[in-house]
DNA sequence: CTGAAAGCGCTTACAG
DNA sequence: CTGAAAGCGCTTACAG
């Protein structure tokens, strides 16, 4: 069984391996009689070019890296489903491949990934930007063609796609306020990430433009997940501290939250109203339902593929940030 | 910015190629003052060996391609994170990558999948297989390693990770029987599908076995999602048609039937039982909490990902199939 | 319209 | 312990 090459089909053909290059290629006009004897070739012999061999010569793999949570995260995290599908989607039309990279949480070089110009990928995705990722610099003089999802930490010149979170986090908080809450829970991802930067800045917006003053214990930082969101509600409700409303950054968190006021016998929305994030499945199908904001996951990942493509293709040169549109979606909880 | 190759390491170490990669690989014995010189230089130079070369020199490329469903079904089916979750833990623990590769619905060739001895992967993780799938028969005689999640649909010397399917099906059914349920709906996954096949046989078995005579009408097969789940049990209601339990193939299916009853004031599980599979996020967090069985979607990934590391490094030779245990998880709905 | 040859950047027998 | 050279299977200038 020994692996049939382009050589093998130029042989037989009576052709030069150029020839069959370019008739699969069709990179320049062959002879009507010849393609069709090459054609039949290939069939005959069952010829499949070595693709790898192919990325070898033209310096491309049609191959994209997606950098995200973990898969511990990814677990129970719907939001990413929507999100994946809208980058596989797009990268599907063009022709492009995705491999799915987890974070590394204890990497010998301390990065989040191994992400270098070794790689065998023509480009790549990177969620959660934290604070200070100077490696991201190391990219960009790499010349690595990559797209954020999320905001960078300084250097505005990266690509990257968004949503406004400190204008969303302001609008949910300031509508709190504005109902008579004043003490309100925000539950925020890891404060390594940009985007709690950004949701705790629309949290402290709000309350000052109320010219109310903010009690920073009711901000929590929290890995991603339904215990972390118990635990903290729990522990607050077991404190005896008082407060009126959670807004947790995602979903799955403030199922946790929900979770632990319902063993608590504490009413929803009647004593404390919930916000979640990421409008997930999770949200929906909820009891109660889950008041959330939706992010438009499915086009976070259709465009950030689309730009990073364009990145790729030097369609697109210059770099900047897409912020795209999000709202809260009313359910029971509020 | 001209790329480093191993031949500007090995000209400024003054060493020869060959040793530059035996420090890097290991492969073979390189003196202590020369290894210090070429890995200082690897250093200077910032050389980052071209895995792509690398892989057509050697043949390998330390990658596997999913082939899984499309887009649309991922987006709402957590069933897939667990399982995915565990097939990247388990290659990444093995320095292996995962390319996704969703369902083509239309493709030009009729198969499901792009997949030949023309993918730069080293075997292939298979879902879904299909009655008749012959592909699959090409792909043994091209010596692809492939492991398929499901069972194949005749030549049982192929590899796969599978569920009891016909046992749990018969398991839930002939329980359900036994409480006195007689008209009970199994809506299963589309005919194509061998583990539909199964449990078909299971529900046939089950009403055999205690001496019923089944009844065609009740069973359906449909696409994986809500809607169609609750299109059949509205349709079924809005027809008269009596029946006092649901077996549904997916928790997102039972979504969409306890939606159907939901609507019609069908009392759950008072006047109708339904019973879910994959015992998903959503099983758990829904309201009423659904009954699911539960597969180890987890277990499965990371079984199948095993193994399939074993076929391509030639550590296991002679196919054969992997039964996990599921069992069944009783919530509010049964 | 077609071919001979160089090159992509590695690995690995072969030879010493 | 180390090097020179062939080879992996393609693409693409260069030449005609």
């Amino acid at each position: 069984l020994k692996t049939v090459t382009i050589n093998d089909v130029a042989k037989k053909a009576g052709v030069s391996k150029s020839t069959v290059s370019h008739v699969l290629s069709g990179k320049r006009p062959i002879g009507v009689e010849v393609t069709q004897r090459v054609l039949k070739t290939i069939e005959e012999l069952n010829y499949k070019p070595n693709v790898v061999a192919r990325n070898l010569a033209t310096r491309k793999t049609r191959m994209v890296g997606f950098y995200g949570p973990s898969t511990k995260s990814f677990k129970n995290d719907v939001f990413l489903n929507e999100l994946i599908a809208g980058i596989i989607d797009v990268l599907d039309m063009n022709d492009y491949k995705m491999i799915y990279n987890p974070e590394k949480t204890n990497n010998s070089n301390g990065l989040p990934f191994d992400l270098d110009s070794s790689q065998p990928v023509d480009g790549a995705i990177i969620m959660n930007p934290r604070i200070g990722d100077d490696y991201l610099l190391r990219l960009k003089t790499e010349k690595i063609p990559f797209v954020l999802i999320g905001r960078p930490s300084d250097d505005l010149d990266i690509f990257y796609v968004d949503n406004d979170n400190v204008a969303s986090t302001y609008s949910v908080i300031n509508d709190l306020i504005s109902k008579g809450h004043r003490q309100i829970i925000l539950i925020n991802s890891p404060k390594s990430y940009t985007m709690s930067e950004d949701r705790e800045k629309g949290y402290m917006m709000a309350y000052s433009d109320n010219n109310l003053p903010v009690d920073g214990n009711l901000i929590f930082n929290v890995d991603i997940c339904e215990e972390d969101g118990y635990d903290i509600c729990s522990r607050l409700i077991g404190a005896g501290n008082p407060f009126s409303a959670v807004f947790a950054c995602n979903d799955i968190v403030a199922v946790g939250v929900i979770k632990a006021l319902k063993e608590n016998k504490v009413k929803i929305p009647g004593k404390v109203v919930v916000i979640g994030e990421g409008d997930t499945l999770i949200a929906r199908i909820h009891s109660p339902a889950i008041s959330s904001i939706n992010l438009g996951e499915y086009d976070i990942g259709a465009t950030t593929a689309g730009i990073l493509l364009d990145v790729i293709e030097k369609r697109r040169i210059k770099g900047g940030g897409h912020i795209m549109p999000s709202k809260l979606v009313e359910r029971e909880t509020s």
